[in-house]
DNA sequence: AGCACGCCGACT
DNA sequence: GTCGGCGTGCTC
């Protein structure tokens, strides 16, 4: 960054509005030494240092002249795009977070402006070394292609120290050439090879090819049953927008962003698609960042802080799996990124795409009245058929205590097994079992940090916080009552459903994959690959194996337990459990094969349950449909949560107190709470919530500011704001 | 976010 | 007697 040219003496001929990416309430007022326009990168003197800002509007004229400081443009004069900056001010106002804030989530890339600096890379030389050891002559022989490569590449490729390296440059033997900082995006060819498409699949890449060809605004569900391919569908209209020479934005839930994706999309354009997420080095993300900002990144494949960048001419914009409860940002800003999809393709004039086949209730809602376009694709491809639900009511068919499998899935394991073909269990709980008790007083062991249970996990002996993360290795006597080896183990994780198949099946190859087993994700990982080779007969799982993997031998799936998750007052438990049953039921049966998916339940007689056996998920939509409108829940109503947290137990009460009896007094209007938050304590903070509700034609954002304005809270207390929660912890 | 200022415990 | 803990407040 360029620091400010003081001295230089222009005139300070304009003053501006200039955001900067830290969490302050406003723009600050700066002098500029040439008109500026929105959305222009300039650096600013803040304090004793310099940050760099955005312009952003005309100055507010709160500060007076002297105190005014100059902001310099950065070299080659930078800007973010238009359509940007409206976005940071959309998302800031909706979500109540304070728009530096927001901007720093568009500033991603830290040195993204700072000038390029080329890359240095050697070719060979005229210069001789005077004594020419076997390294030397390794170094040679190959730079001796000509190809330009760089100190450690020729050292890596030699198979020598950087230090021979460094001595032929010295002698003249390798001379240094600049090469631009950066490898060019390959393009993308739309034409590089074209899909088999069904009736079906054509016609809704007709229709979304047309969108994006009328390069306006419009939202389509793409709602596909699992293996419909809704995928090789909406590439078609991603095809469509690299032909017209405009971008695609693919969002991802952070999940379903592997290598798969890469490969798929680049068998169907030749090159593998830009990648935008949480674990690119600094170099990538600048790579990425320029790329996009230029327009030369044509297609980025991204999770959801891709939504912020700086997209020169976005065409399309697609967001696959779009219920994904990972696109829900739980922290720092709190927004949902299939809602921001939307607005960011409004405000840029450009189609969207949410495809998923169990679509987010407010995107059916949004299909059925058709303000979003509803584009179906019914059959599976193949000659796959949809697997079998049964239900198995846990209340009469049950082993022995202590038992989570029944006898009637271990019989249809045995069966499927003895068939040569492959098994699934799924349970949705990590580790041994989600709780230790003494069986002596009944005392549970819960986090020190959180008010969650501690969870067994047995292979690694250790006790562990799934919320904080907290550890602790398994005490021998109970905190209590001190009674020595009186812990029991209640209810299934993973791991304990592993112990019992291995105990019913000792003869069976069978493997586990969640998302923390001992290996980490590279263990999962081989395990999932295990079960697609046929190197294993069964998978148990968490989630993890719910999305997206093809495993065409199985032909059993098992929910262990269907009813995690319940009904248990949150709004959008059944409709998540619903889409995760339905998923995991999607993964039986696969290829020629008829698939059986058996779940245990204590409640066949429920909804989901009926809607899962019946194979009738709109029955289960429509029913929740109506359930949602007479209670004036979303997306009949509007919902937001106020969370009130801090080390101060005390002061978060009484800060819930104070703003639950300052609540303005509205029409329609309701106010709950404060209660403490399901898991009132995390990390050792304290929490409140309330809930907010209103109908749908209440500016919740007005309301909410002019309650929290007007209220005076201790200090000490953080208060954040989530509008449209969906999770209710 | 940084970075200063400011008021209470263990140490060269 | 100081060094330093991080709570609170400010930066145009």
């Amino acid at each position: 960054m360029t620091a400010p040219d003081l001295k230089s003496g222009k005139t300070d001929c304009c003053r501006a509005g200039v955001l900067l990416p830290l969490p302050l309430a406003d723009a600050y007022d700066y002098k500029l030494s040439v008109p500026a326009r929105r959305g222009q990168i300039v650096a600013a003197p803040l304090g004793p240092r310099t940050s760099i800002g955005v312009v952003w509007g005309d100055a507010a004229g709160g500060v007076a002249e002297p105190r005014l400081k100059q902001a310099v443009p950065l070299d080659g004069e930078p800007a973010l795009p238009p359509g940007l900056c409206d976005f940071v001010d959309w998302v800031a106002q909706y979500t109540l977070t304070l728009p530096g804030m927001v901007l720093a989530m568009a500033l991603r890339s830290r040195q993204a402006f700072e000038p390029e600096s080329a890359r240095v890379a050697y070719i060979k030389g005229d210069g001789l070394p005077k004594k020419l050891t076997p390294a030397r002559q390794r170094v040679l022989d190959t730079a001796a292609d000509g190809l330009a490569r760089s100190v450690p590449q020729l050292a890596e490729e030699a198979n020598v120290t950087p230090a021979v390296v460094r001595g032929l440059i010295d002698c003249g033997a390798l001379i240094p050439v600049d090469l631009p900082e950066f490898d060019p995006f390959p393009r993308p060819d739309p034409d590089f090879s074209q899909p088999v498409l069904d009736t079906e699949q054509d016609l809704a890449a007709h229709v979304m090819k047309g969108a994006v060809k009328a390069k306006r605004f419009g939202v389509s569900l793409l709602d596909g049953v699992t293996g419909s391919g809704k995928t090789e569908t909406y590439f078609e209209a991603a095809a469509e927008a690299v032909r017209l020479g405009r971008q695609v934005l693919i969002l991802l839930p952070e999940i379903a962003l592997t290598v798969q994706f890469l490969d798929r999309f680049a068998a169907r354009f030749g090159v593998r698609p830009a990648e935008w997420h949480s674990d690119l080095s600094q170099r990538e993300r600048r790579r990425v960042y320029r790329a996009v900002m230029s327009g030369e990144a044509r297609v980025v494949v991204g999770a959801r802080s891709a939504l912020f960048l700086p997209f020169k001419d976005l065409g399309l914009v697609i967001v696959d799996e779009e219920h994904e409860q990972a696109y829900k940002q739980e922290d720092g800003a709190i927004y949902h990124a299939r809602d921001m999809a939307v607005v960011r393709a409004r405000i840029e004039g450009c189609p969207v795409v949410l495809a998923s086949a169990t679509p987010s209730l407010e995107s059916y809602v949004n299909a059925k009245t058709g303000r979003y376009a509803h584009l179906r694709l019914t059959s599976r491809h193949g000659a796959a058929v949809l697997p079998e639900v049964r239900l198995i009511d846990l209340r009469n068919d049950r082993g022995d205590p202590g038992t989570f499998l029944s006898p009637t899935l271990r019989g249809a394991l045995a069966t499927t097994i003895e068939a040569g073909e492959q098994a699934m269990l799924f349970l949705n709980r990590r580790g041994y079992a989600p709780l230790t008790l003494c069986e002596s007083c009944g005392h549970k062991l819960v986090c020190r940090n959180c008010s969650a249970w501690l969870v067994e996990h047995r292979y690694r002996k250790r006790l562990v916080c799934h919320h904080c993360g907290y550890e602790t290795g398994l005490p021998t006597e109970c905190p209590e009552c001190h009674t020595q080896g009186a812990f029991t183990a209640c209810g299934p994780g993973v791991e304990r459903v592993m112990e019992e198949f291995k105990l019913a099946f000792p003869e069976v190859r069978v493997a586990i994959a969640s998302s923390d087993t001992m290996g980490g994700p590279a263990e999962m990982q081989l395990a999932i690959r295990a079960m697609m080779k046929r190197e294993i007969d069964v998978l148990i799982g968490t989630q993890i194996v719910a999305k997206g993997h093809h495993f065409p031998q199985l032909t059993l799936v098992g929910v262990v337990d269907a009813d995690l998750g319940g009904s248990d007052g949150d709004l959008r438990a059944r409709e998540r459990t619903f889409q995760l049953l339905h998923q995991v039921a999607g993964r039986a049966g696969r290829a020629e094969k008829p698939g059986l998916v058996l779940m245990q339940t204590r409640n066949p007689k429920d909804a989901v349950m009926q809607a899962l056996i019946a194979s009738d998920r709109d029955a289960f939509y429509d029913q929740e449909t109506k359930y949602r409108e007479v209670t004036h829940a979303p997306p009949f109503g509007r919902l937001a949560a106020i969370i009130l947290s801090g080390h101060d137990g005390d002061a978060v009460r009484s800060a819930g107190r104070i703003l639950a009896q300052t609540a303005p007094a509205a029409r329609a209007v309701k106010v709950w709470g404060p209660t403490p938050a399901f898991y009132s304590l995390l990390r050792g903070q304290t929490r409140e919530r309330l809930l907010v509700q209103t109908e749908k034609s209440v500016d919740i954002q007005a309301y909410l500011r002019t309650w929290l304005a007007a209220a005076t809270l201790p200090k000490n207390v953080r208060v954040v704001v989530d509008v449209d929660p969906v999770s209710f912890f």
